[in-house]
DNA sequence: TATGAATGAGGCTTCATTCAT
DNA sequence: AATGAATGAAGCCTCATTCAT
């Protein structure tokens, strides 16, 4: 209650007495401009100019730009793996349960672009600030679950092949609906398509899904 | 004579008049730095420093260090398409000849990191330099008539089912080759595994070829 | 008390917060150096050097080089504008009135010389800075006012001739004054004389009074 | 006659082999870019570009920028003087040679721009070039003379009050016919008016030659 | 908690000029 | 007489960051 009272005299006046809520405004300004222009290409007085507050809060709460970026990045991978969190497959049979997971993550990285440009970006800046936060590890360390169990489940059936690693089938997956993404640009820019039009994409979502269960057959 | 041999080799030391090998020079000096640091990350006082010429000829050659930056674009594609032209499977019978295709796609990427991340920079700025440079579209245009050769000669052997568009093919092999060298720091930072060791990548190679394969399979 | 009085004039060493004092610092130093280079022979390395602050705080206050010449441009002309208001006339006969606005606008020239060589220097960029400023336009919109009451009144009272337009009046007052110092040194380095001596100057201004005069006489 | 044929051969082909119209080609190219940006402001790249020839060939001709700009500026001066030579008064009674000596210096001045340019740049400069000019004295050492004649002979023929110093009329009609170019740009951009029109002009013109004959008149 | 003023280091770029052929 | 390649010095400007209040 005293949250919602808070929350509610933060709203639109000049001076923010709600540190939560000037951080979260600064992430959310933070992440767009990073996400758009790259760790060295984003500019702090840019960030600081179009948050509700100003530089100096910057520097208060998150030390410096690698700080900045850090949070920025974790708060990318804490939406994105909460995203995933809310698909539920344990009473799904297993091959319409691999087919929904997939279209899921096709979805879901297609309407999450600033955290597949952050992770362009991190794999520039070969991965040394995913190496740095234990709070991403952490995050990710239940992510295949739900994969190796349905791909489990699905050998037991005797629906998929057996001998493929769990962390091989989530890669394959990742790299279609990574790229899918993060390389439209080139894509379109090199061969003069759209690749991004909806009837594009249905096309391609359709052959991800029958990439990899064509991939598990038996 | 001596003399005439010096003369013509411009000496060792000094001022070089040699053009191209300046311009050589400072874009193979440009790429690695670019490739390492982005657009904007990379500095042109360094990439001057490990020049073996000055940070004005830079300007001289190149204007601007967007400028640079383009030529080195251009040149990550030229070596990059060219080693594929030296691909020959006009007399290898289809099946075999996209398992060679593919193995090869999936070889050259791995052996072109520099490649790769300019790919992935360029995707970063929206594929803004890619527009620009007709060098490169007319680089691309002829890059899917090999795959597009050798889908049609295996849908006509019955090897491959029909209906699938040549650019969507080159699209998910792209996708699976690339995908392995762009994301590779940042999978092995999150799952705090080694992602490019010989025996993963032999597995991988493996799988990529399995899944194109069976992609097209009847 | 003291102390008081040192604190609202920030101290006189270390860093000063005093943004109008900076700003007027810097002001008077680029005009100076404008005035006497010109917009490109001027150096922001030296301005910042002459200057109590850093070249850092030009840009801060200025945005950029054309930036710091605008304002110095503004300023010439606010000084020099605030130096005419000055002259009141409003009950002067006519006669003495104008001979007094003449005298005036003869010493207000010479007086100033880095008035004039910025407007020099406008000139030679074809008037496009100020052509920029609403500003100085403004400034300039009253200057005229008193010569044409002045005019007015003489014509009423029969002893300057009508038809002449005041602003046309004003073109040959300035022509005359101007010119004086604008082209002091050409002509002194041409003729080998002296035109700028005391003396030389007396019989100019009483010839530049006289001719105007006369121009206007029935 | 070898003179002809060296001067026809000279003409359109790309190596010249004649010397005189090189460094005339220089001179006109580079006296535009003096006259519309200044000593500081005009590039040697750019008049280089625009020449004929090349850029060593300006410095091995002029030796260095300012030698250029000293060439220029006697040439400015060459082509004023020697236009002015043409004016020939001696039978033509005083009052009417004095109108047309107004009339043609205020003409002269308007057809020749860049030379107003140059002795405004000169003039930003304190006339240091011209000062170095042996040549620019010379030239302007009879320039007096004629107006001196006319003068004189009014004074004689009590059409003109006596007294005056030619060097001082002189500096009055260079002031209003000057003036009329050089600040053109500034008081149309302060007044915005068009102070250039056919009808302005014609306007001025009568107005300085009245204002001339008025000062003289007895 | 918040802010405008201030900063030093370093970034990109341009200039007039010279060299080798 | 002519040229393209090369240069060092110096120019303008931007960055992340900190200070004083």
């Amino acid at each position: 209650m005293d949250d919602m009272i808070q929350t509610k005299a933060a709203g639109k006046t000049g001076r923010q007495h709600n540190p939560e809520a000037t951080q979260r405004n600064i992430i959310d300004v933070a992440m767009t401009e990073f996400a758009r222009n790259g760790l060295s290409g984003a500019r702090i007085d840019e960030i600081a100019e179009k948050t509700k507050t100003s530089k100096r809060m910057i520097y208060y709460y998150f030390g410096d730009k690698e700080g900045l970026y850090l949070h920025c990045l974790e708060e990318a991978y804490r939406v994105v793996r909460s995203g995933e969190g809310k698909l539920s497959l344990d009473h799904v049979e297993p091959v319409e349960a691999l087919r929904q997971l997939v279209e899921f993550t096709f979805d879901h990285h297609a309407s999450h672009e600033d955290f597949i440009r952050m992770v362009m970006i991190e794999n520039i800046h070969h991965g040394e600030y995913l190496k740095k936060s234990k709070t991403i590890r952490e995050l990710n360390r239940t992510a295949i679950a739900n994969l190796e169990d349905v791909y489990n489940r699905g050998v037991a059936a005797g629906a998929f092949r057996s001998g493929v690693q769990p962390i091989d089938l989530h890669w394959h997956i990742s790299a279609l609906c990574f790229f899918n993404i993060s390389n439209r640009s080139a894509f379109s820019s090199i061969f003069d398509v759209d690749v991004g039009s909806d009837t594009a994409q249905a096309v391609r979502r359709q052959q991800v899904v029958d990439m990899i269960m064509r991939f598990l057959s038996v």
